[in-house]
DNA sequence: TATGAATGAGATTTCATTCAT
DNA sequence: AATGAATGAAATCTCATTCAT
């Protein structure tokens, strides 16, 4: 095997891509490395080219999954907005990636469990800052006295993402949602509660 | 073989408890059957003494999940009560069965779709109910001037079940969780967005 | 367990009988002791009391399937008809025994090589006895000038034989043949040929 | 896996003769594919890159067995010959063929009922071929007065094919024949009789 | 870059058989 | 005379992975 071929690479790219397909489609252990050659019109053993191991693709897809989320949670701080505003930007977002790339949301939300423990640092990783980013966000907006310091941070942070995902179930069902209502509304649900 | 034996059989609900603490420690597809065996201590063969394949074990698994859950909304219904206390009566119950048959609320979350499609008629069919009739309780609700009109009752449902699911992603992590703090908390977020 | 149940009890007999029916339906090898217990409104592991293994239930079928036709031969010789007289008579009771016991035909015609070498002793008698018969029969008729003594005996035992087990893939087909018809027919064949 | 390998692929060739050695030597049900497997030095699994299933591999010998019958008598019937010629044609080749590729033969008389209804089209088809073929040839005998009238074109048929068959039992016991001699012998029972 | 051919380990499933009751 | 519960061995099949070409 030569070299890994590099993350920018454009068959580097399609081979994840489809390997995020397949992993939707089917989820992770149900689905083959042969699967995943069939979708690229190589051969199965063509894949081990792309990645060291089916796990190294599941690994890959999680990654590219969370990483737009992250950056966007940090460009909303950054633009340091009402919290208000903040939450809505973020459901719009998730919602608009859940059309977007359907595939590595999906996969990121059902599959990276299957990472086992040792390997899934990278994304634990991840996870751990994007809750964290998060939960900064609340403890802020608490601190500046626009959200009820009743509520638990933590819980908060449980409350919001439970909303996002619980969008995924749906779109399985529908495959097109009406991003703008679901956002308004899911908007006015959570902080309607929340805002002091 | 005999009959398939009684589904109130004592061993068969002891396989049925098996399957789901396996299926919920490793998910459907990461277990064997041999762990279902080793952990009712018979060997893989015998399990079949049982179930006619390992799809009809989670099967069975997921239907016990989902059971408990179509009763209580059921029971919270016929009690008439108002829609702040329903909600949190759901949120509690959905807690606590968290704690109390964590294994089965677990595998019927993150497994049911490994049940493929023509055999999942049974499990939709019920999931369908219970959606359904929190829908009514909403609209219910909204009849009644309890609940603000402007909130479709179809979100609602998502909101509050993905509310609920969240949970489960914390249990994963944890593995104990304050009941109480977590209902109120959740009932709070999630109603005063919609009280009228 | 008990002694083996006699040959001539009810019971011993009717499980002969679903023996023969399920094997003659999806042969031996694609059979189950469930298929035949099922077949007698019994649970499998009743069966044993019956037979000693599921190959000594192939055996039983078989010596039931070639008795008759041993017997049958003995008694046409008995009655020192003509050759041609003895082989319509033969074609017409092996037809006739098709129709009536079509099950223990087919398995002996389908399924005695199922029974392994060491213990096919007892059938592999009846049938060289059953050759033996025939070819004798033929001797004599060409001792006695009735028949062309250019033709090898055992190669009119085949051709005989050969023409008798054409008849059971025609009754797979059809599952119901013209006895008269084909007898007579087939015994033209034999006896006079084909050629005008 | 690559695509499967090419029909006239020397090596796929090499796994359907070693099915049907095996299948002809412990039948279809009482083979496994690791007898198959062994034959050809491989191991189990691999074979599973030649046939999807240890059905298609039958059903591969079974084509085989068949094809070769139907362009024999194809080609027999555009001669043209007499039908006293054509008849001693098909038994020695068949004869032949049994010589020669006996395990293919063996495997299609004995097992091809094995392969389910549903895949066993393109088998049957050619039995109908077969079967059709060979009945136009004594229509057209019957015709062109060489052939008794009295006698169904369906019935001379089977018996014909009887005949053919009753040599594999042959077969079975002594693994070689006097193919001239069981030629010229069954041609005359059949065309000629066996009276004096 | 890619493939054809295989492997090895494990998965699910089947089934004849046993035996205490 | 029959059954419920199990066993053990084998069978078919799947699949991630390897590697020479």
């Amino acid at each position: 095997m030569a070299d890994k071929p590099s993350k920018y690479d454009k068959r580097y790219l399609a081979a994840v891509d489809a390997a995020a397909a397949v992993f939707a489609d089917k989820s992770y252990h149900g689905s083959s490395t042969l699967d995943i050659a069939n979708r690229l019109d190589i051969k199965q053993g063509s894949l081990y080219y792309y990645f060291r191991s089916k796990e190294e693709a599941l690994e890959a897809v999680c990654l590219e999954g969370i990483k737009h989320q992250v950056e966007h949670l940090e460009s909303v701080i950054a633009e340091q907005v009402s919290i208000a505003e903040a939450v809505t930007m973020l459901l719009r977002y998730n919602l608009q990636s859940l059309m977007d790339r359907a595939d590595y949301m999906i996969v990121f939300n059902d599959d990276r469990q299957a990472i086992p423990l040792e390997r899934r640092g990278r994304i634990r990783e991840q996870s751990v800052i994007y809750h964290k980013l998060m939960e900064d966000l609340f403890v802020q907006a608490q601190g500046q006295g626009e959200l009820s310091t009743e509520l638990d941070p933590h819980i908060l942070v449980r409350a919001l993402t439970g909303l996002i995902s619980s969008v995924f179930s749906w779109y399985h069902q529908k495959n097109e949602i009406d991003v703008d209502k679901i956002a308004d509304q899911y908007s006015h649900i959570f902080l309607s509660g929340c805002l002091r």
